[in-house]
DNA sequence: CTACATGCAAATAATTTGCATTAGC
DNA sequence: GCTAATGCAAATTATTTGCATGTAG
């Protein structure tokens, strides 16, 4: 299905379906998760598909520019990507001891966002909450 | 009041206050606005006082670490930084058209994050809020 | 066949760091 | 005087790009 997509984003932009971007595809589908580029380009390098860091990082600009792929955070390092086609929309809660992400979703926050924007005379086309903080398991040690 | 803070902070972790120190701190002080380490040390270069860029950056982490500054990180090149003393916590919502950065407030969207925090026992100590779309004179044009 | 994509390595850009020198406390 | 801070330039890290070659449509 994303595959589909991804297909008709191309075409749309007159590009190719090249073997590397449909391994990119892939494994970013593969798997739910938050990763960086660089966990992706090696999780590739392990599986029978290939594909070059710099094809990474080209078809990742296209994932999130087709809708299909989210950049989540801009950490310390490197951003931090999740795909979003069949993972409806969602927060984060990020715990500064041990780096876990935790999702949530709130359809008041939701409507309350919506109503911040319209009495602010802006037109939001999306957002991004990130909570940090201490974990559950975490909170107990610290 | 902030370079007391400062100083206070300093003097606790066995730091010392030199003058590049201050010069950062008073610029930094100097306005309210957000800012790029890059924009911040052109300032200083054409202020009175001097800094190198390594200063700055290496002052701009013990600024964050005192809670005097805070990261508004989001952006795809550099991080942004905002001064907080004075200035109490508020969210963002930033222009995809212009890039201007409008600042908010609503003590019920910060009381409905608590109650999410609580009900995930989640220890939430900060939150970043971005919402991103079109100003108020930029959705008339696009 | 003809764009566009690829891989590579070199280029960029933001930030950090090693080191010899300078300066708070 | 001792210890930490500075400036500089070199190092690092993440990401982008130029170019010669390969390949999808």
């Amino acid at each position: 299905m994303e595959n589909k997509i991804f297909q008709n984003f191309l075409e749309k932009k007159g590009l190719k379906l090249t073997k590397e971007r449909i391994a990119v595809l892939k494994e970013v589908f593969s798997f739910h998760d938050h990763f960086e580029p660089e966990r992706l380009y090696l999780r590739i390098k392990n599986s029978d598909s290939k594909a070059s860091r710099a094809s990474v990082y080209r078809t990742l600009n296209l994932l999130v520019e087709s809708g299909l792929v989210e950049k989540v955070t801009r950490t310390e390092k490197s951003n931090v990507y999740e795909h979003t086609f069949g993972h409806s929309h969602h927060d984060h809660m990020i715990c500064d001891r041990c780096g876990s992400i935790t999702e949530f979703y709130s359809e008041k926050l939701e409507n309350l966002q919506k109503e911040i924007c319209r009495s602010n005379g802006f037109d939001g086309k999306s957002h991004t909450l990130e909570i940090r903080g201490y974990c559950n398991k975490c909170k107990k040690i610290k």
